[in-house]
DNA sequence: TTGTTTGCAAACGGTTTGCACAACG
DNA sequence: CGTTGTGCAAACCGTTTGCAAACAA
């Protein structure tokens, strides 16, 4: 997390923006939240915990920063709002998003890793002549914890 | 077509809702287009054509109603706006949606089927206990056409 | 200092809703 | 006829934008 807020810093730096608390600690609450999927609105409640000055107006341009620098992903669950989540780690751009579990019943999301779709990206390849470069998957169902209390 | 067509008013008169005008339209634009991801407006724009009377309201009101009768699908592309087209002509529900290529450089849309999800699913199934009900894959890249015309 | 960033409030835009009238069954 | 559906316009609500003040460099 500290390691990230360094690479942050340097990245504004390096593309002429300003280091603002602002920006720094919209970053900070969504690498003390990986795995939470949070919305503009609870990004704003969080900081304004320790920070009430902030606006949800600047939450929302710093949210299309961090897009933009790669630094974080967009999920959108189709409820009405959209999720943002910290990224990848390592620099590697374009690589490997993971997927989401979304338990129909309570709503939770989990997420998961698989590489089982690089060869359906093959596939498409050689069938298409479509040149895969990203993927976003959602999978629905019944969580651990909801399919058990459905049993009683 | 003219199959979706007795199969909605069955399906209508089955659960106590009337045949109207409107809502036989609005299958009817997205029967003849499949493959074509309409947006609400869309649809409304190519009723108004032969039906000017129709309200924008009534679209998304028999949208909805189309929805809950599983008869088309959503489609979420992140751009603002959200689309709709036939779902499976079978009955079968819950079962097979199909995938899309978006391109990233002219926004066409392209769909595709593959089975290969179901082993991921089972995958998943087994791992994490976690139910797999329905899916949703969202494949970004350049088309053809695009590929091509970049290497001019 | 000076150009970027912020907070506020107003605007935006797709979608939903309340209501009186229309029309299916 | 009674109940459901429709058109219209207003409300909704998450997000964006204009602008003057605040602030990083």
């Amino acid at each position: 997390m500290s390691v990230d807020k360094d690479r942050f810093k340097e990245l504004l730096r390096k593309n002429g923006l300003k280091i603002t608390n602002q920006r720094v600690r919209v970053l900070e609450v969504l690498s003390n939240s990986p795995d939470k999927h949070l919305t503009a609105e609870e990004i704003y409640e969080l900081i304004k915990v320790d920070y009430p000055e902030i606006g949800l107006a600047t939450v929302y341009r710093t949210i299309q920063l961090l897009l933009e620098l790669n630094l974080i992903d967009r999920i959108n669950l189709d409820d009405g709002f959209v999720r943002y989540e910290i990224g990848n780690q390592d620099d590697n751009p374009a690589k490997h998003h993971h997927h989401h579990l979304i338990c129909v019943n309570c709503g939770k999301v989990f997420s998961f890793e698989d590489d089982l779709l690089d060869e359906l990206e093959k596939r498409i390849m050689d069938h298409l002549s479509f040149k895969v470069l990203d993927h976003e998957v959602k999978l629905y169902g019944k969580c651990k914890d909801c399919s058990a209390k459905e049993k009683e």
